[in-house]
DNA sequence: GATGAATGAGTATTCATTCAT
DNA sequence: AATGAATGAATACTCATTCAT
C-alpha cells in the first residue's frame, strides 16, 4: 500500500489492464527462475504483490498464464516482423529476411532466460497455431512477402514455402536462444539462419517441385 | 530440473532388461494417451504389470522415464542415419540427405502419438545434447557427411553447417509430425525439407560466409 | 455455527423490504437447483441482479439466508395452520388434524425442489426450536387445539403430546415431500398421517401413560 | 509407531478393515465435535494417527466418509431391530414395537453427539434409502412383523404403513435425542412412541382406509 | 529382487467477506 | 446505500517416493 497520493480511481479498464500486467510479468520472472514444475499460483500472486484471489480474477488457471505469456510473446514477435516489413527502406527478399532475422534474435536477447523456458518447455503449448491470432498474422504476412518475390523464389506452393520458413526460423532462432553455440557469435549464426531460408527458397541445382 | 538422471543401475541380465523394456513401452503408452500432466509412475507401473517399487529398481525418478524414453528415441534415430549412410549405393550428398530424412519421418510414423507427446511437451528434455551420447552420435556422423562433402557446400564452418542442418532437419520432421499440414502429403513435405537443406549447403548467390 | 444468525438490520422502507425479497428468492432458487455446496453468496447475488454488497447489507454471512429461508418457511406453514383453525367450520379434532396435513401438504407442493433441499440438508438448521418465533407459535396453536379437546384425547401430558405430534406430522410430510413412494398417491399418504395421529390422539387399548 | 512386539504382518485383509475402523472412528469423533463444516480429511487423518493419502486409499473422497458412517450406523439400528425379533420371548405387536424403539433409544445414547450431528446435518446424506442394504433390511423386517400381525392391525396396504412406522419411529426417536425434551425423561418419550405407533397400527374409531 | 501399502509435502482453486469508491 | 474488485485463509486431493515384508 502506497502513501503516494493517487489519483482516487483509476479508470476501470486501465487497472484491469495494469493488473493483467503486473501477474503476467510474474509469471515470466517465476517462471524463468523455476520452470514450469516450481511455478505455481500462489508464488506467482505474492511475486505479482496481488493476492491469488486476484490472479484467478483474470485468469481462470494456472495454464492460462503460461498460455497468455505465449500469445505475449507471438504478438511482440509478429509486431517485429511487421515493423521490420513495414519500414521503407528497399530492400530485396534476402535483405527482408535478413532483417527479420536480426530482429526476432534482437527480440529473444531481451529475457533469454524466460525465452529458454518458454520454448524449451511448452513450444507448442495448447496453442494449436491456427487458434494463435499472431501466429495466423505472421503466417499471412511471411506468406504476402513470398508472393511479392514470387519471380525469384523457387518453391511453387506457397503455403508450404511459408510454412517451411517459418519453421526453420523460429526453431533456429530457438535453437540458438536455448543452447548458444560455444565457439559462434550471434552475428554467425544470424548469418546462418539467413543462408538456410535464402537457400531454399532461391534454389540450387538438382532440387526437387 | 536435475541434470539428466540416469537409470540407476544398468541392467545386465535378460530379465532385468526386459522389465526395463516393459517399464519403458508402458510409460510411453501412458504418455501418448494420457500427455506429460495425466502421466504417473504408478500408472505406469501398473500398466506395465509391475510393482511401482521395480520402477523405482530401474529409474530414480519419474523424469528419468522420460529421459530414458527420449534417450532412446535419439537411439533410434541415429540407427536410422547410420544404417542409410552404411548403405552401399552411390548417392551424392543430395541424395544421402533425401535418405536420411525420409528414413527420420518414416521412423516417427510409427508412433506418432508418442512423438508428438514427446516433442510437443518436452523437446530440449534431455538437456544439453552434449551429455546425450546419440545426440552426440548423430552430430558426429553428419559433420563426418558434411566433411565429405566438403568441395560441394558452401558453408566453411563445418560445426556450424552441421548444428544448423540438424535444427532445420530436426525441427522440421517434428513439425510434420505434430502439426501434419492440411493439403499436403508427406512426400511433399519430405521434398521440402530436402531442398531447404541442399539450398543451404549447396549454396545460392549473394550469401554470406 | 454461530447461535441463529439474524438480519443485520430489520428493513423499514418497502425499498429494502423488496430487496430482501429478491435476495431470498435468489437464494431459494440457486438452493434448488445446486444444494448447499453449489451455492455461494456471489452467485445468489448475480442471480438476485444485486451486488454482494447489498447481500451483506441485509444478511451478516451465508448462513444467515438459509436460516431465513427456514424462518420463511416456518412461518408460512404457522399461517397455513392458523387458517385452518380460524376456519368457521365446526370440524372434530380428527377434521382439523386432516385439514392441517392436507394444508401442509399442499405449501409443501408450491416449490418442491426448495424444500426438498431444505428438508434434507439442514432439517434442524435453525437450531432449538425455542429460537424461531413461527415454531414457537406452532406449537402454542397445536397445544390449544389439543387442549380444547382434552375429554377426548388418551394422552395426559399435553407438552409431551404436542412435541410428539408436531414431531410425526413434519417428519411424514418432509418424507412424503423428500421420498415420495412410487406406488402412493398423496392422498393415501395424507390418510395415513392422519391415522397416525388421530390414533395417538384418540387411544387404544393397552397403551401407556 | 508403537515397539511393541507384534505379529511381523497383520494379514492383509484385518490390517485393511482395522484401518477403515480407525479412519472412521476419527471421522465419527471430528465429526461430533466440529461438525460437517468443521471437518476436513487432513484433521481426520491426524486424528486417526494415518496419513492423508492412507485415508484416500479407503474413501474415494471427504463425503464418502460421512455416507460410510451413515450406513455404519444403518447396520447397527438393523443389527438391534434384528436382534429383538429374533429374541424368543413371546410378546405382542406392541411388545416388539416398545422394545424396538426402547433398544434404538439405548442404541443412539452411545454416542449422542455423533448421532446429533448425523441427524441433524445430514438425515438423508446422499444415501437414497433404496440403496441402503441396511435400510432395505431394515424395511423388510418391520413389513414381515406386520405381517405377522395382519390380523390385528388396521391399515391394509402394508408397504404404506411400514413406512409410516419406520418414519414416525425414526423421526421421533432422532428428535429425542437431538432436543431432549427439558421436561421428560426418556421413558416417557419411549412410552409416547410406542402410543404413536400402536395408535396408528391398532387402529382407533372414525379412521380413513 | 519384488512388492505395494503407507506416507505427507505440495498446490490449484474457491468463496465468504471487506471496504475504497 | 450500493457497488464489485480485491482479499487470502482454508482445504480437498494427488502422486513421487520409501521401506518393511
Amino acid at each position: 500500500m502506497q502513501a503516494l497520493p493517487q489519483p482516487r480511481r483509476i479508470p476501470r479498464q486501465a487497472r484491469s489492464r495494469a493488473l493483467v500486467e503486473v501477474i503476467l510479468e510474474a509469471t515470466a520472472r517465476v517462471l524463468a527462475e523455476r520452470g514450469y514444475a516450481g511455478t505455481n499460483t500462489n508464488l506467482v500472486a505474492e511475486r505479482a504483490g496481488v493476492s491469488v484471489g486476484s490472479v484467478y480474477q483474470y485468469f481462470p488457471n494456472k495454464d492460462s498464464l503460461i498460455t497468455a505469456l505465449h500469445e505475449q510473446h507471438a504478438a511482440q514477435m509478429q509486431a517485429a516482423i511487421e515493423a521490420v516489413l513495414a519500414g521503407t527502406q528497399p530492400r530485396g527478399l534476402r535483405g527482408h529476411l535478413a532483417a527479420i532475422v536480426h530482429a526476432l534474435l534482437a527480440a529473444h536477447q531481451v529475457a533469454p532466460a524466460l525465452h529458454r523456458v518458454l520454448e524449451k518447455e511448452f513450444p507448442f503449448f495448447d496453442a494449436p497455431a491456427e487458434q494463435s491470432p499472431a501466429d495466423q498474422g505472421i503466417f499471412q504476412r511471411i506468406r504476402q512477402l513470398l508472393e511479392e518475390h514470387r519471380n525469384e523464389i523457387a518453391p511453387r506452393d506457397l503455403d508450404l514455402a511459408t510454412w517451411a520458413v517459418l519453421q526453420a526460423m523460429e526453431s533456429l532462432v530457438h535453437a540458438a536462444v536455448i543452447t548458444p553455440l560455444p565457439r559462434h557469435g550471434m552475428a554467425q549464426v544470424e548469418q546462418t539462419i539467413v543462408d538456410m531460408l535464402a537457400g531454399y527458397l532461391c534454389g540450387a541445382p538438382g532440387r526437387g517441385a
